[in-house]
DNA sequence: TATCATATTAGAATAATTCTTGTCAAGTCT
DNA sequence: AGACTTGACAAGAATTATTCTAATATGATA
């Protein structure tokens, strides 16, 4: 709660909903699972304020959007660095915290200055493994 | 031409035109790309077309989609296993040919089965450079 | 070349996201 | 306290990318 006043912006009960739901999240939501859960507590709750939150967070560097599911951003309250496997079947996202120093020679940086980087695993989850095996 | 009779669709007009501009073409265009394009050729070509192609090729495994690009989905006819780089601020994409071999450790995987993976470089184009330095 | 499965087209439908507008609440200044 | 300003909220319209539908046309093959 203390960490959310140093955010810098105006705290309201939905914005503090969604920093709840949000907080310690592994599950990388999408807009409409954010929505979903929070409207639970604040049945009045519009989309244009899930977005607009977003907005605020992601600008203020509290959440990541992913670009890695084709249907829909996803959200990442975690900023650390790091990476995702994603299962190609059910598109279950888990974060790869470990550092890969990647580095590409100049001759094939085509002249841009690079500032980061972000790997996707792609790979068959635990749960869609089971369930294939039960076919 | 010979080559696109091994794909084992039916080839039409519509189709060896989208095939001839993906042919070696290093833009990743996305849908839209491809549709103003041929649809210069072809003024009566529909987005259906386009998409259904798209479909097929890369059920054929002619073609990958990129989902690199928050706003729309792009198309890459190098299906060689590569990495990219794109722009923060124009979006461009350029290629980034070498084989990085990433692994992560047991412990880190989650119990998924991998089977591949993709990096995104995150940069400033040269052109962006240029036209940031003008401001 | 006649057949038939498949492609094509135009446009409707869908889904995620963004935008607009009117309203409201909190804080500020006098 | 009262009037003002600012920013947030909600509802729904608008936008954009993509998929679907249904009627028609066409390429591949026998």
């Amino acid at each position: 709660m203390e960490r959310y006043k140093q955010l810098g912006i105006k705290l309201t009960p939905q914005r503090l909903a969604i920093l709840d739901y949000l907080d310690g999240n592994k599950s990388h939501p999408s807009a409409e699972d954010i929505y979903r859960a929070v409207s639970k507590r604040f049945p009045t709750m519009s989309f244009a304020t899930v977005y607009n939150t977003l907005g605020s967070l992601r600008y203020k560097g509290r959440v990541l959007e992913l670009t890695i599911d084709p249907k829909k951003k996803r959200y990442d309250p975690d900023t650390k660095h790091h990476h995702h496997i994603i299962c190609i079947e059910c598109k279950n996202i888990v974060d790869v915290h470990k550092d890969f120093k990647l580095s590409i020679p100049d001759a094939l940086t085509e002249g841009f200055d690079l500032i980061g980087n972000h790997i996707e695993f792609y790979g068959i989850c635990p749960k869609c493994k089971k369930r294939k095996k039960g076919l």
